[in-house]
RNA sequence: GCCGACAUAGCUCAGGGGUAGAGCAACUGAUUCGUAAUCAGUAGGUCCUCGGUUCAAUUCCGAGUGUCGGCACCA
């Protein structure tokens, strides 16, 4: 005799067992054509779930916004369904909802191409039109894989053999086809609708594991109609605009060419965005009690295999070698030794500590050609390094001024929000158990201190300690790493660094290895996305153009330039013969924030008139003024806070 | 690195076995025009590289390089 209780409080009774296809058209029919699925005691399950006992439910339907999930998964069983349709053999694995839409890997000789899509979607189209239900069943372990190995689906009987024990084996039925699935599903292919569409084509390892065959993954996406994947089309679309590459590109930021891959031709207004913001760093971390140092780029391999570098990333170093020596020398790829050379140059005593090194390292590294990404993956970079030396019980303070600075650095730039990932020993790791223990420790009592709130990231961590990544997402989704802090017991062990206590005995210092932007070159690519090219004066490469009316007022612009440069900022002139509107509009989309337009009557009156980059309204200045007004609004963030 | 796609003028792209075209940009001239494109003209290309097929390759085939999208990697 369950008793159901509905979410507006009311409760039905029924004499026996039912399901939430009955439960539904009891209640009346408009609910039963609408609803797909059902959340039973909170957990999401088919209508046709039979319910025997006392239960809250919810139903859901299209308005639930977790119907986009059951959407994208059972489009994905169609999509697996037309597949194997059309190309009997293909061996299907799995197919999950995944962000805006779905995938499914396939195991087939002859990899799918675009020019598939056609047929395929055409095939789902009849498969949803013929809307089958959706059939659950649970099937015995042992048959369930028997049955798989028959049909020649070894990817699902793998699959079936790894699931542990207590697991149930469920099968999805539509039609003729079946799946091995947990579900849910909705109530039928039909339920789908028509709001889908194949995006795109890739490889992608079985298991995620590179030494495992490579499987054909189809991405699609679905929605709930037609207007919301027009939407999420023209999203995309707006998105391609914001690329850093794109946007590098038209404004004449930075170029990549074969001779260098992976590293970076700075343009000359690329180069004063990244000098205005290595400017700001540098102040911040003097005013944080940083020392900036600069250590060698060529570093002896020696080096290298006694921080343990050499063993693990051998690969991805380059290395130099000279005809006249015997040595091998690497480019740095990443300065924590050297700083460790600077510290241990000397004695040190416990009362330098903590003792805060910092450099603009230039680093390189040979990254595996499918990994480069425009300007925020490449092989030569520049980090905003630190490395803190401290004590174990300076460890969690120095963590809490450090995501103090991160925080200020992030807002300062236009980023309010941004995750935190907690990474922890990973299976390849130096040091014993029980440091690692240690600084996880460590590291997680000092975010409890900071006020840090971190999803866990496991088997992540680098190999000598665990870490902290600061993650900024670009304009396409894709997630970023950029700050990062990482806690070391490791490597001032093997490189030998040590103080002397306030017992005069020496002690092991502990590293921290922090960066806020992570490389500027990176940090630049999400800033030029961030703000599509768009950005505050402070960081804009030109920051005015005095755009004169008509050739008589050209003198007046160039005198208004001067005052400009003087007050600091990046001033050009454009005194073409061409008409103040294609002035306008070429500088409005060279994203250009100030455009002052001068004619006579400027020139006579001493004024400017103003533009916005944005906006279409004009201010008439005095020159003195506009000169005052810009010179304190392009100030570094940073700036204004010491000024006032 | 792996799978796939792509590579033609500065940019965006069209074309196609008989050595290439558009728009924008550039340059020249005219125009001096008050807030998102003035008009006219000119110039510009080893059609990514190497090899093969062919009387003939930028076009077809192969290899390489690079880029793009994923996957794997990311000290």
């Amino acid at each position: 005799m369950p008793a159901i209780t509905l979410p507006d409080g009311s409760v039905r009774q029924f004499d026996g067992a039912t399901t939430g296809t009955a439960v539904a058209a009891a209640i009346g029919p408009g609910l039963a054509r609408a609803a797909v699925a059902m959340s039973l005691n909170g957990k999401l399950v088919d209508l046709s779930t039979v319910i025997d006992e006392d239960a809250a439910l919810r139903f859901i339907t299209r308005k639930d916004d977790i119907v986009l999930e059951m959407i994208r998964h059972d489009t994905a069983h169609v999509l697996a369904e037309a597949v194997q349709a059309l190309w009997p053999g293909t061996q299907v694995t799995i197919g999950p909802s995944i962000k805006d839409g779905f995938y499914y890997d396939f195991f087939r000789n002859q990899p799918f191409t675009p020019e598939d899509f056609e047929a395929i979607e055409a095939k789902m189209r009849e498969i949803i039109a013929a809307n089958a239900p959706f059939e659950r069943e649970e099937w015995d372990r042992d048959a369930a894989i028997a049955f798989f190995e028959e049909k020649g689906e070894r990817f699902k009987a793998e699959l079936i053999r790894d699931l542990p024990e207590s697991e149930t084996i469920s099968i999805y039925r539509q039609g003729a086809w079946l799946d091995l699935c947990r579900g849910p599903h909705m109530r039928g292919t039909g339920d789908i609708g028509t709001a889908f569409k194949l995006m795109k084509v890739a490889g992608a390892y079985w298991r995620g594991d590179h030494r495992n065959p490579m499987l054909t993954r189809i991405y699609g996406t679905a929605w709930r109609d037609q207007k919301e994947l027009d939407a999420y089309l023209h999203q995309l679309e707006e998105a391609e605009k914001r690329d850093h590459r794109r946007i590098g590109r038209e404004m004449d930021l930075f170029h990549i060419q074969e001779e260098a891959v992976g590293q970076i031709f700075w343009h000359a207004k690329g180069w004063r965005l990244y000098t205005v913001l290595q400017d700001y760093m540098r102040r911040l971390q003097t005013r944080h009690g940083y020392q900036e140092v600069r250590t060698p780029q060529l570093v002896d391999r020696a080096l290298w295999e006694a921080s343990g570098h050499w063993d693990k990333y051998r690969e991805h170093m380059f290395i130099a070698t000279v005809e006249d020596e015997e040595k091998t020398l690497a480019l740095k790829p990443m300065n924590c030794p050297c700083h460790v050379q600077i510290f241990r140059h000397g004695l040190r005593s416990y009362r330098e500590l903590p003792l805060r090194m910092a450099e603009f390292g230039a680093c390189h590294r040979y990254e595996p050609s499918g990994a480069l990404h425009g300007i925020m993956r490449v092989r030569g970079f520049t980090q905003d390094d630190a490395h803190i030396f401290c004590t174990e019980e300076q460890i969690a303070s120095e963590t809490a001024s450090f995501v103090a600075m991160l925080d200020e650095v992030y807002r300062d730039l236009g980023f309010e929000n941004f995750r935190v990932k907690f990474s922890d020993r990973p299976e390849a790791r130096a040091g014993d158990d029980e440091t690692w223990d240690k600084s996880e420790k460590a590291l997680k009592e000092a975010c409890a201190l900071a006020g840090v709130s971190f999803e866990t990231n496991p088997g992540e961590g680098a190999f000598y300690g665990p870490k902290l990544e600061f993650v900024l997402t670009d304009a396409i989704g894709r997630d970023w790493q950029c700050g990062t802090l990482q806690v070391d017991f490791i490597l001032p062990e093997r490189l030998d660094a040590s103080y002397i206590g306030e017992d005069s005995a020496r002690h092991r210092p502990v590293m921290l290895h922090r960066a806020i932007l992570g490389s500027f070159e990176r940090f630049i690519g999400i800033l030029i996305e961030q703000f599509a090219g768009r950005f505050p004066l402070w960081l804009a490469p030109t920051q005015v153009v005095v755009a004169s009316i008509v050739t008589d007022a050209e003198p007046y612009a160039q005198d208004v330039a001067e005052k400009l440069r003087r007050a600091g900022l990046q001033v050009e002139v454009d005194g073409r013969n061409e008409k103040i509107n294609a002035k306008i509009r070429e500088h409005s989309l060279a994203r250009v924030p100030v455009i002052l337009v001068v004619g006579r009557r400027e020139a006579e009156e001493g004024k400017v008139a103003m533009r916005r980059l944005g906006g279409s309204a004009q201010e008439i200045l005095g020159l003195e003024d506009a000169v005052r007004l810009l010179g304190d609004e392009a100030r570094a963030p940073d700036m204004r806070r010491l000024q006032g």
